[in-house]
DNA sequence: ACTCCCTATTACTCCGACATATTATCCGCC
DNA sequence: GGCGGATAATATGTCGGAGTAATAGGGAGT
């Protein structure tokens, strides 16, 4: 067999294990990075723990040391490993982890999502988004309103079951995120966002959508509109904690 | 000239150029994607803006394709930029930075900071703190009094003019974000920290120490220990704001 | 018991070739 | 003349192997 014709052959070994490892517009050391984060993140590999070495692993996983080592280069900068010559490369303590970056959240929830963790989850939600709704409120101009009013519409026409509708959440709360004019506030939408899309579509799993969210929405829009920081605030405020219960009873129930 | 004397005479050339571009223990392609991350940072490259060739760019650079490559994962790992066959490297719309990656916030720091994403950061700041100082208040036990009083008496020996009086400022922080027995906040720990840390090298460096920073974190740990949340939250309010009021003082008198 | 050095191991870097994906072009067709 | 699908060009992606540098961990020396 010649050069040529082993390339690429592995591919495959990659691309029909699991669920979302390798798709087109997806490249291969991504799909590497996928399985070994989602492998972290569920504990198969505990922090402290010792990857064997670059030339065995990546014979294993039937991939080139270069695709190997460009997977380990983003978990790496994601803080979920760190690699020394003669040391190996070992998996870092948890208190390192990026785990507000989006792609370490999806990982986090593509197992079973921690309990405690979600709970964190949704404390920092009830801290930043009701700050973020008063400030809103403050600063929100003309556009900012209308972004918003669009996304309130898109989630009545399609309802948090669909993926276009879980979109238009996401929209309404980066909408307002982006009417603080403030960029550290709008990155955490990012991750935030992250979350709460990974919740609700566990919420729908359960069971059949147990509540209306959009009153809840519709209050913290008409307070946004009306300028009244306070009102902003409380509304978002209500808005979390009643997510935060249909999450936790979803998850229990379960 | 051989392969083997070729090798990493290249080095050379990355080592001796800018200020902290490559030492024992940081790697080739780490120190690319610091040159690369802070040149994206400080605006050389725009959004949108396409980066050369990788064989170009890497030659130009004088590292090997699989270093610059490296970098590149990196790079992308942190949402700066995005490359795809045919199309090139290009850089992401600032919204899909990961603003609060530690590494990420340090290029930012690294240039001459824009003193509006200084602004957010210490909204940011005074949105998760007081509400962290809160949780902290009614969550703590000894051991997390123990490491924020050992950190205060750090700070003291030490002042922020060292690193170590620095280190030791972070770890008080730490300490509190850690006693809220929350990981995602224990996340922002480090982001803000690294935050912090910068934006207190910068008080340093335009003017001596104006102000006493001790009382403010003691008027903390006291309302901490006491277990008073609503005096840890309106104590470590006072904090941030003070912070804010020193660090926009003297970056406009500089 | 402690320090220093030395060696073996491991990651790091380089190289050059080939595969693949996407874009741009061009041609034929309507 | 404009439009759609084959086609070619090009930059990224992947591969395998060879050589280099850094460091952990043990051994010699004090």
């Amino acid at each position: 067999m010649t050069v040529s014709e082993a390339n690429y052959n592995n591919t495959d070994a990659i691309a029909r294990q699991g669920d979302e490892a390798r798709g087109p517009g997806r490249r291969l050391h991504g799909a590497i990075a996928h399985k070994l984060g989602t492998a972290i993140l569920s504990g198969k590999y505990a922090p402290d723990d010792i990857l064997s070495g670059e030339v065995a692993f990546a014979e294993e996983l039937q991939v080139s040391r270069s695709a190997y080592r460009e997977a380990i280069q983003v978990l790496s900068a994601k803080g979920l490993v760190a690699s020394r010559p003669k040391a190996g490369t070992r998996v870092l303590p948890r208190d390192r982890w990026n785990l507000l970056d989006p792609e370490v959240l999806g990982w986090a929830f593509s197992g079973e999502p921690n309990i405690e963790f979600v709970r964190s989850l949704f404390e920092l939600r009830a801290i930043v988004e009701p700050a973020a709704a008063r400030l809103a409120a403050q600063r929100r101009d003309k556009a900012d309103l209308k972004a918003m009013k669009d996304a309130l519409a898109a989630m009545r026409r399609h309802t948090l079951a669909t993926e276009a509708g879980r979109s238009a959440d996401r929209d309404f709360h980066k909408a307002i995120l982006q009417a603080t004019r403030n960029d550290a506030l709008l990155v955490l939408s990012a991750s935030i966002g992250a979350a709460v899309n990974w919740t609700t579509q566990f919420k729908q799993r359960a069971r059949a959508l147990p509540r209306n969210p959009i009153p809840d929405h519709v209050r913290v829009y008409d307070a946004i509109a009306a300028g009244d920081a306070a009102a902003a605030a409380e509304a978002m405020n209500l808005l979390v904690d009643l997510a935060l219960e249909d999450t936790r009873s979803s998850m229990e129930e379960k």
